[in-house]
DNA sequence: TTTCAATCGTTCCAAATTTCACAATTGAAA
DNA sequence: TTTCAATTGTGAAATTTGGAACGATTGAAA
């Protein structure tokens, strides 16, 4: 199949979790209008990304909760699993370490590093911290897939060289920094700050 | 001036934010160039999204990094000071409320909420954490305009709701879950896994 | 059985966004 | 002084995205 854009992609994953949620409450059928309801997207966007990949819906009745769940994890999860590991588990480290995202079956952090010897050894939610040293070994033992980075922007691209380096090829960056990596490696920011800021632009008008 | 798209006002904010990182550096100029570098956008897209403001740049020059920030500064911010709230001060509202985010003289966290008891009184980062009865007259006392979802998901609705309630116009949602506000409340959704699974799967083709 | 209302899937069009191409400007070097 | 290379700013083309319209399907009700 094609290559969806990331903003399909990122709305598809959105479906996914409503689609969990109504799992959780035996809602066994919706329909895009139910879907849109709940997101706040638009009904016709919906189906249209749904369409992307095969007939799942029928007319008058929606959607098989069950089946369009499937049917979308099936087209952009294909059975992988993503492996996470983490750089610094500090404040915001550890919140991530324990944030209760959906979909635990397909993502699993299993690893974090971090350069304070009195953490090295200790659990998080079940995630043993190593010394920063043995990032490259355990990435390459666990197969990660993504780094997440969540050190003072003072290391940021000293990590996320050592990213590069250890194997990985996509970088989640939670420092308020911009970094510098290959162009096989794909980064996303996360900067609250900006997000704060660009809500705040959005309502002062 | 006109209202701009949200995508160029979160550009504009990674410009500010580039921009601040470049004085510190002592570097007083900077051209589209270097900036697109530097954040990984195309210097075109950032030249276009500048002249939406002034013409501040000088060709074979560049821009006066000073000028420049204040220039989008001015436009964007208008001198005004965004107050924020928060409720949850667990894992990920006390990482939020240590956030080292740029920008610190425009931006500032003012309250604190959270359910425990145990809590209620304490200092993190500066910022005192109060009952979430009190939100309503703490968030009209302090002029807040934007509120931090950081609680678990089930009480993210009824802490939503409450929000819109005490006079809140802008919501960041950090809990994994949709919300139903009315229009005239914007929201920003923040799931970590959402994005650590759309990287992921632009990374597998 | 026929009609009807709800809903999906899709085509076409409009709007937004990005990229391209290039004229205009400017300091530096010949 | 003249030329040149670097850089800005911008109109137009190209691409992407979203929305409107509508035919097709389907179970329910008359």
């Amino acid at each position: 199949m094609k290559k969806l854009p990331r903003k399909i992609i990122t709305r598809v994953l959105l479906y996914i979790r409503t689609l969990e949620g109504l799992l959780k409450e035996k809602r066994y059928l919706v329909s895009s209008k139910q879907l849109a309801d709940i997101t706040g997207l638009s009904d016709v966007k919906i189906r249209k990304d749904i369409s992307n990949f095969k007939k799942v819906g029928r007319p008058r009745i929606g959607y098989k909760t069950v089946d369009l769940k499937r049917t979308l994890e099936n087209y952009l999860l294909q059975n992988n699993k993503l492996h996470l590991v983490i750089f610094g588990a500090g404040n915001l480290g550890s919140a991530i370490l324990k944030y209760p995202g959906f979909h635990r079956s397909k993502v699993k952090l299993v690893a974090a590093f971090d350069a304070s010897k009195a953490k090295i050894g200790k659990m998080i939610n079940g995630v043993r911290i190593y010394p920063v040293e043995r990032a490259p070994e355990i990435i390459k033992r666990r197969h990660a897939d993504i780094g997440i980075i969540a050190v003072p922007k003072e290391r940021c691209q000293e990590v996320a060289d050592y990213m590069v380096l250890s194997g990985l090829h996509g970088i989640v960056n939670f420092a308020p920094c911009s970094i510098s990596v290959p162009a096989k490696v794909q980064v996303r920011n996360m900067d609250f700050t900006i997000e704060f800021l660009s809500l705040f632009c959005d309502i002062q008008k």
